[in-house]
DNA sequence: AGCACGCCGACT
DNA sequence: GTCGGCGTGCTC
């Protein structure tokens, strides 16, 4: 028998495997999807087996594999075409597509050395009569008993003694050793909930899509935040769960949203399987086994949990669907839901997509029903939505306010008082690179694109790093006439200022470095919740649902931060984060109350997100959209050429765009090359290219070839990212 | 990735 | 003369 082994090798030449010969000996060991060990080129590999077969035809000199490495099969049929789909649609090569698929403990590699854990327990070969009447001494008896009384308890207890009377049982074969194998990732456990009556809405988006269960229908679940998605959810996959079948749920990131899995938890107890990035490899890899052995219905869980080898699969449910982690900013650059929604067709069933605030790609395809839109628009618990307000930050200046504001200094004051807590957001995030007048807020923007200008130091101009417009920088602001300045504090300076102004108030600080340590995100957080602080201020990872029932302010200190990231997302990114920052004021019985600090009062977004009329925003961003080409109505490819030349490099980013005029479509946009954001990183050199696209048959093809042109260009490398997040 | 082959500078 | 520098190319 000979095998076709894919290797995982680092040299990402073109894909292909290599024909090996299976001794008898080892042949009825050989099943597709499982590794083997090879010799290769005077060395030892592993790699996955793709296809067996009787016979080969071909001048090489065929050489045995050396031994089959598991047991179980890794890749099963459905991860198969999982790992070619990855691979036709982001171009990358089947062995990393697989890589990124599995756990450490099961990637082709010898340097993997992760291992299943076991116990040692102790058990009898013989009845207990039997065995009690072989005894020859008392404690040998007082053994016999604790085994068997563990054994009727199905307790492992049994495992932990250890004296010379076992050793002699032991000898005298009347009782045994047996390994178990024991899993190293304990949960907590969580008091088992009771089901929630569900309000009349959200039973009628539960029935609609239990009447598609055994179809591959895709629902956009559009509800505000408290509207209750979760219990939805959760009612859905009851009935999945009573058909025999399993479910994979789909979150942002799990450290953020505990309150989720914990009601999972409470709900199905040890049916759930969690993925997440603070398991160790080998805590993963034992979650992993759990779920191929069936011991699980429900795997929740982050990115990469959209693998999770559950077999009859009933539903995949994503929440909060407008996340950008889905997509993974690495090769293979992934979109977890494009796998999602893939892995629905391949199995029949629904696919479920919930968010406050939809990306537009996805509302619009629920304006043309390639989506079943169900809404919630009423929150649980009749909490209403918090009223809020915004604050003209020019004015502030003048009054010499340049941090907090009137207004909010004094709605802090009142909610204190009232007992009640304060959240404060500052989006630090985009001030490095662009140029904001502290005065009126201005900022540079590209006339074509209606992107935010990127300042480039080494020239002293400014870019446009999607089309490449270029004007030089100014000392003044055109507006006002002031010195233009780099914008930007960060949260630690909000801190400082906060305790200045406020000397007797508890201010608790959150952003990416007070959480570098393990559990200290959720420390946090209960602190928090405990009351212990009145204020709790960061970035926008305080955004994220929590449900903090005592606070009543939230204040956004800068809204215009997350506007000027030069991303034609940008404004959707800021309204869907300041929406969500906003629902956590008020949540139970207090109407809650929001003070959002800008430049840009006039701005159309921020009109919007005061309304909170997601409608309106729709409305708007999608003529925008659709007058400058961008998604929804084109799709994007962004092209990176990088090198450490850097002649050379724009030399063949001009090369690559010749190519793709030459052999795309006319009516396909091929921006660029200009410079890429990160223009110079570690001296290797990056330019950018962009595809626009409504349907190009020849897009593939064209791509896979230039990808193909490069692979062999030792010095100049390509990076494709079909459909980014971020260009 | 590695490991061999191969073609030039510093050295016992 | 040789030892070894690492550029280049191949691996069923």
């Amino acid at each position: 028998m000979y095998i076709d082994v894919l290797l995982e090798l680092k040299n990402k030449q073109m894909d292909q495997t290599y024909t090996y010969h299976v001794p008898k000996s080892l042949e009825k060991e050989i099943e597709v999807g499982k590794r083997v060990k090879v010799p290769f080129n005077k060395r030892e590999l592993e790699g996955f087996i793709l296809n067996c077969k009787k016979t080969y035809e071909g001048d090489f000199e065929i050489l045995d594999i050396k031994s089959v490495v598991d047991e179980e099969i890794v890749l099963n049929e459905e991860l198969l075409q999982i790992g070619e789909f990855i691979k036709n649609t982001y171009l990358c090569s089947l062995s990393s597509a697989y890589a990124t698929m599995l756990p450490k403990a099961l990637k082709a590699s010898l340097k993997t050395n992760i291992n299943k854990k076991y116990q040692t327990n102790l058990v009898l070969n013989l009845s207990y009569k039997e065995a009690l009447s072989l005894c020859t001494s008392d404690k040998q008896k007082e053994i016999v008993d604790l085994i068997e009384e563990a054994t009727r308890l199905e307790k492992r207890e049994a495992q932990a003694i250890s004296s010379s009377s076992v050793n002699t049982l032991l000898k005298k074969k009347i009782i045994l050793e047996e390994q178990e194998e024991v899993y190293r990732y304990q949960s907590v456990s969580v008091l088992e909930d009771e089901k929630k009556v569900l309000n009349e809405e959200q039973q009628l988006a539960k029935n609609r899509i239990l009447k598609s269960l055994d179809k591959n229908e895709q629902f956009l679940l559009y509800g505000v935040t408290g509207s209750g998605k979760t219990e939805v959810y959760m009612q859905v996959i009851e009935s999945v769960l009573k058909k025999k079948k399993t479910a994979i749920v789909l979150v942002p990131e799990i450290s953020l949203t505990p309150q989720f899995v914990t009601n999972f938890k409470a709900r199905f107890q040890d049916r759930v399987a969690l993925l997440h990035s603070g398991l160790s490899d080998g805590e993963r890899y034992d979650e992993w086994r759990k779920i191929t052995k069936g011991e699980v219905d429900i795997v929740i869980g982050a990115r990469s949990a959209i693998f999770a080898p559950l077999k009859n699969l009933g539903i995949i449910i994503i929440d909060e669907e407008h996340s950008e982690t889905y997509k993974q900013e690495n090769s293979p650059r992934y979109n977890a839901i494009d796998v999602a929604e893939y892995r629905a067709k391949l199995n029949h069933i629904p696919i479920v997509l919930g968010s406050a605030t939809p990306t537009l790609e996805r509302m619009a395809k629920s304006t043309k029903n390639l989506y079943t839109r169900l809404e919630l628009k009423t929150r649980v618990n009749k909490g209403m939505l918090p009223i809020v307000t915004m604050v003209d930050m020019g004015l502030e200046a003048k009054k010499g306010n340049f941090i907090l504001s009137e207004r909010l200094k004094t709605e802090i004051e009142s909610a204190v008082s009232r007992h009640e807590q304060v959240i404060l957001l500052l989006n630090r995030r985009g001030y490095s690179t662009t140029i904001t007048c502290s005065h009126c807020g201005f900022t540079y923007k590209c006339p074509n694109c209606d992107i935010t200008l990127t300042y480039h130091k080494t020239k002293n101009n400014l870019r446009c790093h999607y089309c490449g417009y270029t004007i030089l920088k100014k000392d003044k602001c055109p507006k006002c006439q002031v010195p233009l300045d780099f914008y930007g504090y960060g949260t630690e300076k909000l801190e400082d200022d906060i305790k200045k102004e406020f000397p007797d108030l508890k201010v608790l600080r959150m952003d990416a470095d007070t959480t570098r340590k393990k559990n200290s995100y959720e420390n946090i957080i209960d602190k928090f919740k405990k009351q212990e602080y009145d204020i709790l201020l960061g970035t926008q990872m305080i955004s994220k649902g929590h449900d903090f029932p005592k606070v009543s302010l939230v204040g956004i200190i800068n809204a215009d931060a997350s506007l000027n990231i030069p991303d034609f997302r940008s404004g959707e990114r800021t309204f869907s984060l300041l929406c969500q920052a906003a629902g956590r004021a008020g949540r139970k019985d207090t109407i809650g109350s929001v003070i959002m600090q800008t430049f840009n009062p006039e701005n159309f977004i921020l009109k919007c997100v005061e309304e909170q009329s997601y409608e309106k925003f729709y409305n708007y961003e999608m003529k925008i959209r659709k007058k400058l080409k961008y998604p929804p109505f084109y799709y994007l490819v962004s092209i990176k050429v990088a090198s450490r030349d850097y002649d050379l490099c724009s030399k063949e980013a001009v090369k690559v765009r010749d190519y793709l005029k030459n052999h795309l479509q006319e009516e396909t946009i091929i921006l660029g090359p200009t410079t890429a954001s990160v223009f110079k990183m570690n001296n290797v050199y990056r330019f950018g290219l962009i595809i626009k696209y409504r349907f190009d048959a020849k897009l593939m093809d064209t791509l896979k070839e230039l990808d193909k042109m490069f692979v062999f260009n030792p010095k100049v490398n390509l990076e494709i990212d079909m459909h980014p997040t971020k260009i």
